[in-house]
DNA sequence: TAAATTACCACTCATGCGTGTGGATGTCAA
DNA sequence: TTGACATCCACACGCATGAGTGGTAATTTA
């Protein structure tokens, strides 16, 4: 994205420039779909598309939105992202808005959604893990890989039951290990095998 | 939007139908604007328009995507079908797919996304939410409210910082609770105010 | 006061773009 | 083997759409 809000002098915009802006922005957020110039000109009564095309010449120069030359609905405002959660590193006292200068990233849940397409989802039974941070009932989210690094988080196949370990190697051998005490670790044998890799967590509330 | 983290079963894709909902999805990530039909076809090299047609209504059928008659750009996404991985109960040996009867349900990711837009991920900093699968660098979804339910986990504002805790009563008093016996509860005062409630917890790898 | 900006209009043009028709080939389940 | 899909093609129609030209009038700025 071309623009730093924070260095970027605001500009004033004209209560129809603001208008039209904010007609454009509840467009793109509920629709999904930016407004065609025509479709523009019809919210507001205009009978010209040259008086569409002013105003948006005013917001491309006060550098609110950018334009894509001779592609339909190539208004694009210039924002954060719409499918992801800015991630806030420090919280202030009031906090009334999202101040950027808060935001330390995005949280992208949907990088994982097309990562592969060999990609499931396993309930976790038991609380082998739980000294790292996976509880009875999470949702681990696994690729299906039959190979896997030590130090990873693995699910693999116990006697036909799917559990999910740390890989380890001690002495020369593997061992699925458990994040918790009162489990030993499994010494990997011709009966065990590794079907994927943790690669995320997910918990939900309620 | 659904709400359910258990949905139906879906109907599947081919490989070529997943490719063209995976450009599109893309297309709207990136650029957010839905690519039109010959924008898809120029991607996979079709020469015809028709083509393309044919995948979107594949598309359209197995309910994956909305098209709006006569707009340009107009392909909607389906979140539901989209952030949703299947949740295998049980995993069998061979496991050579997915097997249908496996699956007990969907993940579905969609909810958190859409939920509404007063929502915001917090990495945690510190170990006092480890009892509760909380660690360290995890991120949890907030939903910003300034209430909150005894027993729910909650983030609040202490001097400024913000701080993943559960909210307890005890003895007609409200505390802040770490789940680490390393900490003390901390005793809800004037100074402190709750931000949020904790409804997702989520933990990727690499 | 002159020049620029704002806020509209009418009209035209070329291309963008969704849609329709018709056809080909191959796969797979009934 | 018949019919439903899946996966491509060519070609054409017609409205959608962005862009261009040339106005008018009020307001703001220099």
């Amino acid at each position: 994205m071309s623009g730093n809000l924070i260095s970027m002098e605001k500009v004033k915009l004209t209560t129809k420039q603001k208008d039209v802006l904010k007609f454009i922005y509840q467009r793109i957020r509920t629709s999904k779909l930016p407004p065609t110039i025509r479709e523009i000109a019809a919210n507001f009564g205009f009978s010209s598309t040259g008086t569409v095309r002013d105003h948006l010449k005013a917001l491309v120069n006060k550098g609110y939105v950018k334009i894509t030359s001779n592609k339909s609905r190539a208004i694009e405002l210039i924002s954060e992202a719409l499918f992801s959660f800015p991630i806030l590193g420090r919280v202030q006292a009031g906090l009334p808005s999202l101040a950027v200068e808060e935001i330390e990233g995005y949280l992208d849940l949907d990088s994982l959604v097309f990562s592969d397409n060999d990609t499931f989802a396993l309930r976790v039974k038991g609380d082998s893990m739980i000294n790292a941070g996976i509880m009875p009932d999470d949702l681990v989210l696994v690729r299906r890989q039959a190979m896997a690094q030590t130090g990873e988080t693995v699910v693999a196949l116990i006697e036909d039951e799917a559990t999910v370990k740390h890989l380890r190697k001690r002495n020369q051998k593997y061992f699925l290990e458990p994040a918790n005490p009162k489990y030993e670790p499994i010494p990997m044998t011709d009966g065990i095998s590794i079907i994927g890799k943790v690669i995320s967590v997910v918990r939900r509330f309620q």
